[in-house]
RNA sequence: GCUCCCUUCGUCUAGCGGUUAGGACGCAGCCCUCUCAAGGCUGAAACGCGGGUUCGAUUCCCGCAGGGAGCGCCA
């Protein structure tokens, strides 16, 4: 039988970087064993489920380019579906109907954990045999209340369960709507999922979910359940543990392979390896070798893994995506020099687009005022004649190019009997407003002619006006 | 409270009875160097605790402690 999985998230706010991994894995076991993978919304609470959630999923599910053979399909689409084997369950008495209240159901909790018990629905209704005049009833599943259920789990091993502790789920509510635990298992049935892979805090559910499969004669998939991802501090994650909507990295100026790339390691090794394409994760990816434990998010990592993807990029494709970006942030872009060269400049000092539009931000932007600190150190009296010396060398300078430029500079440097560095920290400072950029040449080729001689300019004015 | 799951450097992890417990992020130092990076080298840093089993436990078993999840007409 060929794999199929599915990846099945609730529409009731953006897609999380948690969904993300577990889509990720799913997907990945999928194409790992030439299998299909399937994207379905489960938007059975009507209260909370919203269209722009559904977009954001789609969006999401997009960006990182995990994509999908079924789908989306919206249970919200089905429900005639759930009504009618749910009519089937109770004509076979494998579900009945119950007509106990929130009132009654709440006050019966509150008495079971008051004597220490495990709160569960007493199955009161169980044998009824009139309906209640004016209630509409929930269906609930008649399950097993002796014996136990194992969950054989292809990350945990086998997990059972007392059926004692268990008790009669809520199958259909009362408004004909199929909660959460039905909606799946018909879907997962009628869809032929084989491999259900979600995150660990299913795994409680699971035994109920069997029950449900066994009372509706289908089969069981097998069933894998991931380590959640936690905040730094252990707790669960949440936005102040940073972003946690995946559109945020995208907005942020992560590349999607690393993310992927990131999230594939958190509860999942080949050894020491740390880079991996997505080629790479198809090939390797491996159930059996998923880790047990909690794993927590670290945002330097990620940040680290997206600087690795940064350094080997293609300049061409790189540029054109820094220019989406800037565009995408409203970021003016008419740079002194081609992108390529910009992206090769600061691809080192970046490990983000959004970082490397910061740390170019002087080769497409004008300023006035140099930083007080830098201005200090580097734009006084003995400054002068570099940058005399140096705006005379490039004015006369016919193709504005690296090599010709640190002729130029080096020149001076000679001439006025200096080290490098004490004609390349005055340089920087007036074209660039500080004292950090990439190497001096490479800079000011990259700023252009126009804004170098310019800002060279008004650096000699700044560091004249000191003097006097 | 009850049920279930988990436990190797701060973090992600390798390990699958005998290892100087390895790698990566981060951190510190050094090298490179016109600044900052990138890169290279070096360093500090871990098997939660207590019992077993065994010639020998990080590894297997049992407790404990600590963490997490579930116990909804949410998913």
């Amino acid at each position: 039988m060929p794999v199929k999985t599915r990846f099945a998230p609730s529409p009731t706010g953006y897609l999380h970087i948690g969904g993300v991994r577990t889509a990720l894995f799913s997907w990945l076991y999928a194409r790992r064993h030439g299998g299909s993978f399937v994207l379905r919304i489960e938007d059975t609470d009507r209260e909370r489920s919203t269209a722009a959630s559904i977009q954001a999923i789609l969006d999401g599910m997009a960006w990182v380019g995990l994509d999908y053979d079924e789908g989306p399909i919206l249970q919200s689409d089905r429900f005639p579906r759930y009504a009618a084997l749910a009519e089937e369950m109770l004509a076979r008495g494998t579900a009945y109907r119950c007509y106990c209240s929130r009132e009654e159901l709440e006050a019966m909790r509150a008495q079971q954990v008051a004597r220490g018990e495990n709160p569960r629905y007493d199955g009161r209704c169980r044998e009824r045999k009139t309906a209640v005049a004016g209630v509409s009833p929930v269906i609930r599943l008649r399950s097993p209340r002796a014996g136990t259920v194992v969950v054989h789990d292809l990350v945990r091993g086998d997990v059972s369960f007392n059926n004692a502790d268990l008790d009669d789920v809520i199958l259909m509510r009362s408004d004909g709507v199929p909660t959460y635990h039905f909606g799946v298992v018909v879907d997962d049935a009628d869809m032929g999922i084989t491999h259900v892979i979600r995150g660990d805090d299913h795994l409680t559910n699971t035994p109920r979910h069997i029950h449900i499969q066994q009372a509706l004669g289908v089969s069981v998939p097998t069933y894998a359940h991931l380590p959640m991802i936690l905040g730094a501090d252990g707790g669960r994650l949440s936005k102040r543990h940073g972003a946690v909507n995946v559109l945020e990295y995208r907005d942020r100026g992560y590349f999607p392979d690393a993310l992927l790339n990131y999230l594939v390691r958190l509860g999942w090794a080949h050894g020491d390896q740390e880079l991996f394409s997505r080629e790479e994760m198809i090939e390797l990816f491996d159930l059996a070798a998923v880790n047990t434990a909690a794993s927590r998010f670290d945002p330097d990592k990620l940040r680290w893994l997206n600087q690795q993807y940064m350094l080997v990029r293609d300049r061409r494709q790189l540029a054109g995506e820094f220019a989406a970006y800037m565009a995408h942030r409203g970021q003016p872009q008419e740079a002194g020099s081609a992108l390529e060269k910009v992206v090769d400049a600061y691809r080192e000092r970046a490990a983000t687009l959004e970082e490397m539009m910061q740390a170019s931000h002087y080769v497409f932007n004008d300023f006035n005022e140099f930083d007080e600190k830098s201005a200090k150190q580097h734009l006084k009296q003995s400054a002068l004649p570099v940058l005399t010396g140096v705006l005379q060398g490039l004015q006369a300078l016919a193709t504005w190019e690296r090599e010709p430029i640190h002729a130029v500079l080096q020149a001076v440097a000679a001439d006025l009997g200096l080290g490098f560095g004490k004609v390349g920290q005055p340089l920087r400072v007036a074209v660039t407003g500080g004292a950090v950029s990439p190497p001096i040449d490479i800079t000011l080729e990259v700023i252009g002619r126009e804004r170098v001689l310019r800002r060279l300019q008004m650096a000699q004015a700044f560091a004249q006006a000191r003097v006097s």
